[in-house]
DNA sequence: GCATATATTTAAATTAGTTTAAAAATAAAG
DNA sequence: CTTTATTTTTAAACTAATTTAAATATATGC
């Protein structure tokens, strides 16, 4: 990597930023930053120049930020440190999966490489953290997946759980509640057209009706 | 713990104060503590007097700083956080003993509890770090141990090494070379009068002289 | 195509922490 | 006890990041 040293606000603008523009279709918009961020747009504006400046992303007023081939370098370093550290929390420290973030968010900024190198290694490289999100290699190539979201699945369909994209802790516990972890199997049983929710099976044991946006929120793939 | 949240810099003060006026008879000078912080006089001045002003310390212009109870409560807890996570880094991913502190420098400011109490756990509650050092417990008390310098052990004098109070990577890694490390045997063959150095058995298998200064700087505990 | 609403940027002020240089206090030496 | 050296404090200025309020662009509705 570079040797340009971030400060850790513009180490958490990048990985925001990045966040961001993964679901954007490559751009993150002022607002969009500074609610990720909880500070205002106008300190969004002056930090995003200031970045631009240093050549960590690519700005043009009004239009928004686009990272560049460095600012995803640094981005990507960030989340696989944050997410071996999930990892690490929830493996090694038994952590409950809806208090990871709060804590790795801490732990991302940890910039001893030789740390993360042995941290990994120490997890036996793993290629996913505890929510399902594929984890970079210090190389920044992630481990692709097929997958889709439950909201795609039809009557009849069963697949497994691989990934929430949801990860508040209300959301986390509530999976919790209803016996749902990664690797859980599903099967559709019924889908209900009237609000797009649908009844699932889980683990061929306990059947519940998840709305449409519980659906969209938990990823899976496609067993048969 | 108090529900005040300290500054990362106000965190690295607490510990430079605490670590000054253990050596130093409870009082920590400007001078000294801006050269431990790599700061000026004048920025440590300003930021005592904000600190005092927060009731983290005493302050009294041209008489030094000592802690208070709050300060020490918290410089206990970082020192407590610093060296659990020293025990990780070389027990568990294996790191060598002097490169423990740059990491765990930062490190130290992780300030999730339940992260510092399940590490303990999973650590099996040591009550020294990799440099012998002990490791306050969650209410902040010290295991004491007794100990003396190996500047004070006299011809014949047989000891275990338990601590290292210079912690410099050159030191460290100069006892690698020559084999010693916590737990190590020795035993004083020889005083030399002349430059106070001491002829050292190690492990009753070397011997080597060791000046005054590096007998100084190991700490051991004394065994027939 | 204009008026309005929304999003974004600029400007000015603020805070934490820093620096350098000058001033003041303390300590040391004759 | 006075001079000198050392330590410490004050003052003024600077940087990173923030806030609020005002100004300016862009987008939307009719």
């Amino acid at each position: 990597m570079q040797d340009i040293q971030l400060s850790l606000t513009e180490e958490d603008y990048l990985k925001a930023i990045f966040n961001i523009t993964e679901k954007n279709r490559g751009t993150a918009s002022t607002n969009d930053i500074a609610s990720s961020m909880q500070t205002s747009a106008a300190a969004v504006t002056d930090m995003v120049q200031r970045m631009a400046s240093r050549k960590l992303l690519d700005y043009e007023k009004y239009k928004g930020v686009k990272l560049n081939s460095v600012g995803i370098a640094f981005a990507t370093q960030l989340i696989r440190k944050e997410r071996l550290w999930k990892v690490f929390l929830h493996q090694k420290l038994g952590m409950d999966w809806d208090k990871l973030n709060d804590a790795a968010e801490q732990l991302k900024h940890i910039n001893t490489i030789e740390v993360i190198r042995k941290l990994e290694l120490f997890l036996g490289s793993p290629k996913y953290d505890p929510h399902g999100e594929p984890i970079p290699n210090a190389d920044g190539r992630f481990t692709l997946r097929n997958q889709t979201s439950l909201f795609n699945l039809r009557k009849t369909d069963r697949a497994k759980v691989v990934a929430v994209r949801n990860q508040s802790s209300s959301f986390l516990q509530f999976l919790d509640d209803c016996g749902i972890s990664i690797g859980s199997q599903i099967e559709v049983l019924q889908e209900i057209d009237f609000d797009l929710s649908k009844r699932i099976m889980i683990n061929d044991q306990t059947s519940i009706v998840f709305s449409s946006k519980i659906c969209q929120d938990l990823y899976v793939k496609q067993l048969n």
